[in-house]
DNA sequence: CGGGCCGTTGACACAAATCAATGTCCGTGG
DNA sequence: CCACGGACATTGATTTGTGTCAACGGCCCG
């Protein structure tokens, strides 16, 4: 896979939520962009850092991630391919959180500049990007409540179900399976747990037909990880595999 | 205070942000709006709700709830006088939280198709939103964080330096005092605890000289409550009070 | 005077953290 | 080819922060 079908992708992800024309999409594909690829666990924005671009996720899981001074981990989001995680730094330049790849990654590195000339040429194109940044941070809110509001069990069970619906995993029946490249150290950091206590809860959802072994997350029935994870959807915004639940 | 008073505030705090031209500032004073009155714990957008207005705060204390299956609450954000706390409802019209008075409330309602106008004939408007919006979500962002990462002392004492900033509260030596008209109830709404440990945890903060009582929050020494909450303000992107700390 | 709403306090229960040991897998180097 | 170290995962024993339940007090307002 090359930068330029990375682009093509990036295009399909905004034209799934907004209206652009053919001008508005060819000056998307033409913009400049430069691959990297990245290790897991290895941080390419550090906290406080300004960065001159914007970055797509062709390849692999990316973190957002905070800290306490103590140096507890918070991841704050979770970018799967398709998804910018730093399409906010064309606002707002200087990084308040770092981004860490969870797992092998390859990202586009896009410039601000080449962004900005997009936004003022084109409105429709920077409401595609607000409404971009506007989807984060409505996911972002429910990450509130789910660290927030319910145990262990139920977290986790939140967190497979809105990968599942993001990743938009295909059914097999009533069972779901995808890849999930992350750790269980990752996981707690992304809820606000103890790597112990993840380990012990994943066992007790184990006995629900739900498990997660080398990054493959195994839904035995669907509705039982939507009831456990007290899952609905509506926040994501995709209207992808709606009339499913 | 009129609505239109209202509007000057609402122009003052987006220029903080975001550099605009003349004409475009009246622009923004010319938007047409509804001014309404709102009670404490009255909800005036539901879940699920489609509206076709956005709204300003001009007095009082608005709050952003979310909620699980049993009927547990969470505040996912706070807005006050100069925020709007459903800007991005212009581009995503059904609400995915519901917007609550915390306390005795005026704000503006102001129509999408005045705003969609504005932002697609001014760019540096439609940036000026945007910029907005991401301020929100880095807020929310951090209290993830917040409620994951740190126990409840600490979360109320972040909560605090949090508004004491935003709100602007002024020093007196190394003391400050402002207004937070919120409940214990719905301090432990947005900090994922329970009334009575609020409550609790209230009365250990007194002993290092922070109180909240009948709505004034009373900080000692600005320092220790930073100290206690692991505080740090650069996501709040303000620049104001910098260099206090 | 009475009834909410809000806050406080105490006894107790429990979910999750902590501490510590052990196991597994894998890549690397001797 | 085996030994080693490191990242990841598992398990048990114990502690602890916070939740739960319940009673009570202050205050405002009708």
């Amino acid at each position: 896979m090359n930068g330029q079908s990375g682009l093509h992708n990036f295009l399909k992800r905004l034209t799934a939520r907004s209206v652009l024309s053919d001008r508005e999409k060819r000056s998307i594909l033409q913009l400049p962009n430069r691959v990297a690829q990245l290790q897991p666990n290895q941080d390419f924005v550090d906290l406080g850092e300004k960065v001159d671009w914007a970055c797509y996720v062709v390849e692999g899981l990316v973190g957002r991630f905070d800290q306490n001074s103590s140096g507890d981990r918070q991841i704050t989001a979770l970018h799967i391919p398709g998804d910018m995680p730093n399409l906010h730094s064309v606002i707002q330049p200087t990084a308040t959180s770092a981004l860490q790849a969870l797992s092998q990654c390859m990202i586009l590195e896009i410039p601000h500049s080449a962004l900005r000339v997009l936004t003022t040429r084109h409105p429709a194109i920077a409401e595609a990007f607000w409404r971009d940044t506007m989807v984060d941070a409505m996911i972002v809110a429910q990450w509130v409540v789910n660290v927030g509001r319910r145990n262990a069990q139920s977290r986790i069970a939140h967190l497979l179900c809105e990968m599942a619906c993001r990743y938009n995993a295909p059914f097999v029946g009533r069972s779901v399976e995808f890849v999930l490249p992350m750790t269980q150290v990752h996981l707690a950091d992304a809820l606000g747990l103890t790597p112990v206590h993840v380990s012990r809860t994943l066992k007790s959802l184990a006995e629900h037909g739900i498990t997660m072994k080398h990054h493959i997350v195994r839904i035995g029935a669907w509705e039982t990880l939507v009831e456990i994870g007290d899952f609905d959807r509506d926040y994501l915004q995709d209207g992808i595999r709606s009339g499913k639940q």
